[in-house]
DNA sequence: TTTAGGG
DNA sequence: CCCTAAA
């Protein structure tokens, strides 16, 4: 069974880039949806929100809630592949938008693949998340956005003009491997810390591979996205359009769709809801969920993929299928995540260095970026985080899951360990500051001597009794359990500390919950819950769980939870052309026929989406073109709009006691209603 | 599944 | 775009 086959990533850690001061997104946000149910989570803001509250606690004298402004910051994820012969290594974050995202990612060893097909991938590095700005008033912490976008391999080569590039490997590799990219990212354990890892496809090719993942910024603005990313957003080309019938059908050309496509499994014939579309609901009850409310300050993120769907869920029966299943989580799980599973340890931390910085110590162990202080003369500290670092966590996928799902998959699980099984320490000096409760003066971090001698650190929240993180396939044996971590400081400064912290296990739902047939987001849902046969085979657990029982209920967070909406497509001249047109044909209350006639190819166009454009277009013909946004749309499409809303309007209410609306259209119709109405006037 | 509307 | 009540 296909299915059945995974891959297997290991991370050892992930970085996140520098959080540079974004621009504010262009996308701007009516005060009405600035609301919790708007906020939706990034790395980031955890992260933020983890200071803030880190400062609040902090922190004795409160400050005003001076806002200098959101500044929005969208994430992605990013995978390069890269020949590690050639050693090229592209320069990740150079050249995205504003220019000042972080130096790059971590870099991982080596693709494998095991015998049993079961590709893993375990990259060791160090993590760190971006830059975080923080004054010594949380309100004031930087809000960000993600945004996550996903490509395939298969995209292009074009990828330097990508804030997110999937890097794909060089052709040479390709070439020997003969067989795309997507199905060659093997990692390979490093040795020593697990043994599942078994030699693969890449190997067989000769070739050792590197993967790396990123986390790297991206535009919310759309018109920015046009021209960062050309070739996902290539205006709609008009020659696209091909008569059929009496209607227009429009050839998209979409990444996403494109790659469905070559699985042969898209059914696109009708208008379908996509999986991903889901997800966003699952997001908004996270966010919504308790765990949430503890950073009510950071509203204002939110999360968008362009999502590329296993495509088994694109069936079209299928996904509505599991669309409907609103109250069954065990089937919204399993929409996108199904065999797919993440193990995170806390991995003491990887012992190798973060890739911005220059040198390595001599255990290979790199100082790590670090956090400043400023104090200023108001009294106010300000703190900059360079960097944190993210445990080491272990990914499984399907050999057949697509990039974009492995991304998200990373992303789950590095906001697992962020959102829900760490929490934000803080050392001066090397030293742990403890109490919670002393003020930053009281505890030296106003004192400008002590700038750089500060820095933070994020560990695991809980201090679970010796888990054990057996990762691996059955028959290897287990990792040791000692809680004993290697040297290196999981702190942002290196060599600071020595501190050893416990390890815990989180796990990434996917395919745990599989079988998890009552996992309502009750906050007394556990790691625990979510266990089930078929991650044990993963994952091995001690023989008593109870100290998992006890993880607190800000920890339960369900990464499943966390997808994020559609990205937004903007619809192109050409796409309004078709759907007047349509529309003038069939009316307003025929969406599903609109879309079959003139969409059928477009997969990203729902009958919701058509009826949602429609209204607002007709809001735009109404309106005055100054008060027009995005795109102008020709002054004669609107008005055809208009005439056309007019006449359906109209004509719905005529056509109950009378004829069946025949061919014609509003056109004609109008051409008639004209003429009743004047043999009505006579 | 679609439609219709509010958010 | 999302969410959903209704049909």
């Amino acid at each position: 069974m296909v299915l059945k086959r995974r891959v297997n990533y290991g991370f050892t850690g992930f970085q996140v880039p520098v959080i540079p001061r974004a621009p504010r997104s262009a996308r701007r946000r009516s005060p009405l949806k600035n609301s919790v149910e708007d906020g939706e989570a990034c790395a980031f803001e955890i992260l933020a929100s983890l200071a803030g509250k880190l400062l609040q606690e902090s922190e004795s004298s409160a400050c005003s809630n001076a806002s200098e402004g959101n500044h929005h910051c969208s994430f992605s994820q990013g995978i390069i592949v890269q020949d590690r012969k050639n050693e090229v290594k592209p320069s990740i974050t150079e050249g995205v938008h504003q220019g000042s995202c972080t130096e790059s990612i971590f870099t991982t060893n080596v693709a494998s693949k095991n015998n049993d097909q079961k590709p893993l991938l375990h990259a060791k590095t160090d993590c760190s998340l971006g830059h975080i700005s923080v004054n010594n008033n949380s309100d004031n912490l930087e809000k960000a956005k993600a945004n996550v976008k996903t490509e395939t391999v298969e995209s292009d080569n074009k990828y330097g003009s990508y804030t997110n590039r999937l890097v794909k490997a060089p052709e040479n590799f390709r070439k020997s491997c003969n067989r795309k990219v997507k199905k060659g990212f093997r990692l390979e354990q490093e040795a020593g810390v697990s043994n599942y890892h078994r030699s693969t496809s890449a190997d067989k090719c000769g070739l050792k591979d590197r993967l790396e993942l990123y986390m790297s910024p991206a535009l919310v603005d759309s018109k920015v996205n046009v021209k960062k990313y050309p070739l996902h957003r290539k205006p709609f080309p008009t020659d696209s359009f091909t008569k059929r019938g009496n209607g227009i059908k429009l050839d998209f050309r979409d990444d996403d769709e494109n790659f469905i496509r070559y699985t042969k499994v898209c059914a696109k014939s009708k208008a379908f809801r996509s999986p991903r579309r889901i997800a966003h609901r699952r997001i908004k009850n996270l966010l919504s969920s308790k765990y949430w409310k503890v950073a009510p300050k950071l509203k204002d993120c939110e999360l968008s993929r362009s999502d590329l769907e296993v495509p088994l869920y694109r069936k079209r029966k299928t996904s509505h299928g599991f669309d409907r299943s609103h109250h069954s989580n065990v089937v919204k799980r399993r929409r996108f995540f199904d065999r797919v599973s993440a193990v995170i340890s806390d991995g003491g931390f990887s012992s190798e260095s973060v890739s911005n910085s220059p040198e390595k110590g001599a255990n290979g162990h790199k100082p790590s970026s670090s956090a400043k202080m400023h104090v200023t003369e108001d009294s106010h500290v300000k703190f900059s985080i360079k960097s944190f670092r993210i445990p080491e966590l272990y990914i499984e996928v399907p050999e057949t899951a697509t990039v974009g799902s492995l991304k998200r998959t990373v992303m789950e699980a590095v906001m697992g360990i962020i959102g829900g099984g760490m929490h934000v320490g803080v050392l001066l000096q090397g030293e742990e500051i403890g109490d919670d409760n002393r003020t930053l003066e009281q505890t030296g971090l106003s004192c400008n001597e002590n700038l750089d001698s500060l820095s933070f650190m994020l560990e695991p929240s809980s201090l679970l009794a010796s888990p054990i993180s057996c990762v691996g396939d059955p028959s290897s044996q287990c990792e040791t359990s000692e809680p004993i971590r290697s040297p290196e400081t999981p702190a942002l400064d290196s060599g600071i500390t020595d501190i050893i912290r416990d390890s815990y296990l989180l796990t990434n739902q996917g395919n745990l919950v599989e079988n998890n047939h009552d996992s309502t987001s009750s906050p007394i849902d556990t790691i625990v819950d979510e266990i089930t046969p078929d991650s044990r085979a993963i994952v091995a657990l001690p023989a008593s769980n109870e100290a998992l029982a006890v993880v607190p209920v800000s920890q339960k967070i369900k990464r499943s939870e966390f997808v994020q909406r559609r990205t937004r497509r903007p619809f192109s001249v050409s796409e309004v052309e078709a759907l007047v047109h349509a529309v003038e044909e069939l009316g307003t209350g025929r969406w599903r026929d609109v879309k079959l006639r003139a969409f059928d190819n477009a997969d990203h166009r729902t009958y919701v989406d058509l009826k949602d454009k429609w209204k607002t277009l007709v809001h735009t013909a109404k309106i005055s073109p100054q008060q027009r946004r995005g795109e102008p749309v020709p002054q004669e499409l609107l008005d055809r709009v208009l005439g056309a809303h007019a006449y359906w309007s109209q004509h719905q209410i005529k056509q109950h006691g009378k004829h069946q609306c025949g061919t014609g259209g509003a056109l004609k119709m109008i051409t008639e209603a004209s003429v009743e109405r004047m043999s009505s006037q006579v």
